[in-house]
RNA sequence: GCGAAAGUGGCGGAAUUGGCAGACGCACCAGACUUAGGAUCUGGCGGGGAAACCCAUGAGGGUUCGAGUCCCUCCUUUCGCACCA
């Protein structure tokens, strides 16, 4: 019979439908003009990377993302919800290797079908703002951005220790190593190589980077903290010691200079640049110290830095503290780090541990130089590395606190020029020079009269040449294109070569987000009105592996791009968001471990509004989330119930006119629509346990269902049951748009249900008249009692102590206090 | 080693401020309908017990009329940091 037929809810019919229709209205899911009036909402996820296939971890970003989105719609907001690619990068020249497919070719393959997937599973994206970051009409605005950050200074050049990733076969920023393995490679060390890059100076905004996290309120601690961490502000003074005989200075950082008195050696990193001048006198010193030079790389490379034991060689040389002129010896340790402060520490092992071991390895001299402030206290044993306390053995300088010492060594050394207070970052300028072909060309050029000359604005686009061999050997791929190469000089008109370096793909990311505000200005990177209408982003929405790497880069090109006059925000995001890692049988989904599930399939076998649903309801959004395909088949069944309830009754709803008259059923049902209302309405506004808002949907639907021989029999008012569909099929539409606009449809609603009003929950109609309060006897539950919602604690207690089974629990005894919570519970406690 | 988060049925998870532990879903069991069922519907489903009841939120203590929730000690897991002077 066909009308049995459907009654089947069947997602492989409706979903195409809808897809069809909503690519026919270009407007449905696009951002007004700021002149629409209406507040606006920007919602957005973190971009892909093209990798030609979508994976769970992107549907569960993109439907947290969508279902935000849809609902700020229906509470009629201005809402820009964009997507876009990440489209430069390594694996596109891979993918040329191993197909002899060009990455230009390959890219945009994968893109289209990405966002056939995008499609397919009903995301709101407003398609007419897509950028894409490979093309000349997107990167040619990271050339512009890198001539007017050359022009304040912010870029540079310089020959450096590089991170080298052999499988990539170019260099890494240091965000970019983990563990001393490349971020893309796990398996991977990285080498150290010296090179000479460019670098964006990041470093200058290195406090402001850091006090901005205290005005991120909506970002979750935890980024704020690694961002913290990573940026590592310190601080501490810088003091030279001379060396004896020649005079030379070495510089040491320190956080602790009231322990300077306990300073019995001075240590430099291997690497230290003295130690040239030193070994040349010495073979032997030299053969050490290139020892110590290749365990450190080594020890770098494994990631066992910091575990690695201590050791080193004394360099037969002295230095003196200019404090008070004490003679120490200088030694080479391998534990002393180049690249931080100044790559030489005075040595206090009396009040640092790292120092202690190495002079106690060593037989160097030990010092207390610290007491406890308390001077009733035992002696500590050393290291005493307290900072509350007093100086000992110390000179003038003597029953000083630490704090006071500190500021009065500071300035003594400021006075006699040897020193001053100083910060360090452990934050290092961003290197982005990539010796690869797909990714923007650097804009400079290389004139041997002129020097370093930018291209000049007119010349923009640098394009990347299309016709290019992609092969394993070393050096930048541009290197081997000599129409790409050769160039005639901007400023003198001589023989110039062409920058061959492309930017880190990261510069791509660190600002698309501002380009969707108006992604096909062809005259600059985009209106600023229109970003200062749209800035800062609302919701930001992605996985918490970019908490370094892009959420730094992108805060630190926000306030760039300030500073240029472009924008006013200082942050990208008002509020962040990381949802957990989707995994399967414990582990992570990848193709090694075989444990990998395609959306495809998901979305072949329950459509699309199950697996998205599947995606908010197995977990909080913020957690990680088992993928259980019975699961999936659990929402996808009750859709169908859903499915069979509203188009049993829709006829009913369609005729409907009246208001709500009165009727037992329709009366609870009607509350459990308002209490469910409210319970989502709240969810989206702060906590976010689509999970729960889905069970309380479910919830709903349940009851409606026990009362369908009520709703059958024609017991609840028509204009009832309407609002209980009408209002189910908008609490279901930000998680399942398919269904809810076919069934939005069948309700006889013309327009689409994404412009129809978010329902609003009356408190009359949500309100319980009864109560249930459980009734405790010490602290144990006896029975529950049924009292009206009004009932004040007399009445309560009344009522509680009135039960019999209280009675009975309590015969013979006495009750020495009743405790009543209105609205929640009876304690009685009995002797 | 330091820091953070988490630990609840067979499983995913719920319990928003200290107030009926296990919502919702999965799996499982029983039944109904059916030519059939991987469809649908009804009921059951933490453990012990015939029942009244008792026990139960990683372990052990504490605060409280009352603790999954707060405090202390410990265990486990995950994540982040890890010679940063």
């Amino acid at each position: 019979m066909a009308e049995e037929k459907e009654l089947r809810y069947d997602p492989a019919t409706i979903e195409p439908k809808w897809q069809e229709r909503w690519a026919a209205d270009p407007t449905l899911y696009a951002a007004e003009p700021a002149s629409c009036g209406k507040p606006k909402y920007y919602v957005l996820e973190m971009l892909p990377y093209p990798s030609g296939q979508l994976h769970m971890g992107h549907v569960r970003n993109y439907s947290i993302g969508d279902a935000l989105a849809r609902h700020m719609w229906m509470r009629g907001y201005n809402v820009l919800h964009p997507m876009g690619w990440d489209a430069f990068g390594l694996p596109a020249e891979n993918a040329a290797l191993k197909n002899n497919t060009p990455p230009r070719e390959w890219t945009l393959g994968n893109i289209a079908a990405m966002k056939r997937q995008m499609q397919r599973l009903g995301l709101g994206y407003d398609w007419a703002t897509e950028v894409t970051t490979c093309l000349p009409e997107y990167y040619r605005w990271n050339q512009w951005f890198f001539l007017r950050m050359y022009e304040k200074g912010l870029v540079y050049r310089k020959q450096s220790k590089v991170n080298w990733c052999p499988e990539c076969a170019t260099v890494l920023a240091n965000e970019q190593v983990v563990d001393g393995r490349c971020w893309r490679h796990d398996d991977t060390i990285v080498e150290q190589r010296d090179l000479e890059q460019w670098f964006f100076r990041i470093t200058a905004y290195a406090q402001e980077l850091l006090d901005g996290l205290e005005q991120l309120e909506g970002w979750p601690e935890k980024v704020r903290t690694m961002q913290r961490n990573w940026i590592g502000r310190s601080e501490g003074t810088e003091v030279d010691f001379t060396v004896e005989g020649s005079g030379e200075k070495i510089r040491v950082f320190t956080t602790r200079v009231d322990t300077i008195f306990g300073a019995t050696s001075v240590q430099l990193a291997p690497e230290h640049p003295l130690i040239a001048s030193f070994a040349a006198l010495d073979a032997e010193l030299k053969a050490r110290v290139d020892q110590l030079i290749e365990e450190q790389k080594k020890a770098k490379e494994a990631g066992d830095i910091g575990t690695i034991e201590k050791h080193g060689v004394p360099t037969g040389r002295y230095a003196l503290n200019p404090y008070n002129g004490e003679r120490v010896p200088v030694w080479v340790a391998n534990y002393i780090l180049m690249d931080y402060g100044t790559g030489a520490i005075m040595s206090v092992p009396g009040h640092d541990e790292r120092d202690f071991e190495f002079a106690t390895k060593y037989g160097i001299a030990i010092r207390r130089v610290i007491a406890p402030a308390d001077p009733a206290a035992e002696e500590p044993a050393l290291p005493f590395t307290s900072e509350d306390g007093v100086l000992v053995n110390s000179g003038a300088y003597n029953g000083l606190s630490c704090a006071v010492a500190e500021k009065k060594l500071q300035d003594e050394a400021v006075k006699e020029g040897f020193g001053q207070a100083t910060v360090t970052f452990r934050l290092k300028d961003w290197g982005v020079s990539r010796q690869r072909y797909w990714g923007t060309p650097i804009p400079m050029i290389h004139c041997e009269r002129d020097g370093l000359v930018p291209v000049p604005d007119d010349q923009l686009p640098v394009i990347l040449p299309a016709q290019i061999e992609i092969t394993q050997q070393g050096g930048s791929p541009l290197g081997r294109v000599p129409d790409f190469v050769h160039v005639t000089c901007p400023r003198c008109g001589g023989p110039a070569r062409r920058e061959t370096d492309t930017m880190d793909t990261f510069v791509d990311s660190s600002w698309y987000f501002y380009r969707y505000t108006d992604a096909g200005n062809a005259s600059a990177p985009f209106n600023p009105a229109t970003a200062q209408y749209w800035f800062p982003i609302d919701q930001y929405i992605g996985g918490v592996e970019h908490a370094i790497l892009h959420l730094i880069y992108s805060r630190f090109w926000t306030k760039v791009m300030r500073d240029l006059g472009l924008i006013t925000n200082d942050e990208p995001a008002r509020r962040l968001f990381t949802q957990g890692m989707v995994i399967k049988d414990g582990a992570k989904m990848s193709k090694s471990k075989g444990n990998v599930v395609s959306p495809d399939d998901m979305v072949a076998r329950y459509g699309a509004d199950a697996t998205r649903m599947y995606a908010l309801f197995a977990a909080p959004p913020d957690r990680d989330l088992d993928w259980q395909e019975d699961g999936v088949a659990g929402v996808s069944r009750f859709l169908g119930r859903v499915w069979r309830l509203v188009t049993k009754y829709a006829p009913v709803a369609r005729a409907a006119q009246a208001a709500p008259a009165d009727s037992q059923t329709g009366t609870a049902l009607l509350r459990k629509l308002h209490q469910t209302t409210a319970k989502i309405t709240q969810d989206f506004e702060g906590r976010w346990h689509f999970n729960t808002c889905v069970a309380a949907i479910m919830e709903l639907v349940n009851e409606m269902q026990a009362a369908d021989a009520q709703l059958a029999a024609g017991e609840v008012p028509a204009p009832v049951v309407k609002e209980l569909l009408r209002t189910l099929v908008l609490l279901l539409a930000p998680f399942a748009p398919y269904l809810a606009a076919e069934l939005w449809e069948q309700l006889g609603e013309e327009d689409a249900i994404l412009r129809a009003p978010w329902p609003v929950s009356n408190p009359e109609l949500a309100r319980e008249n009864e109560l249930e309060i459980p009734v405790q006897i010490n602290g144990k539950l006896v029975t529950v009692v049924r009292v009206a919602a009004d009932a004040d604690q007399k009445r309560i207690e009344a009522v509680a102590l009135a039960d019999e089974k209280v009675q009975a629990r309590s015969a013979g005894k006495s009750i020495a206090k009743v405790i009543v919570v209105p609205r929640k519970l009876v304690n009685l406690v009995v002797k």
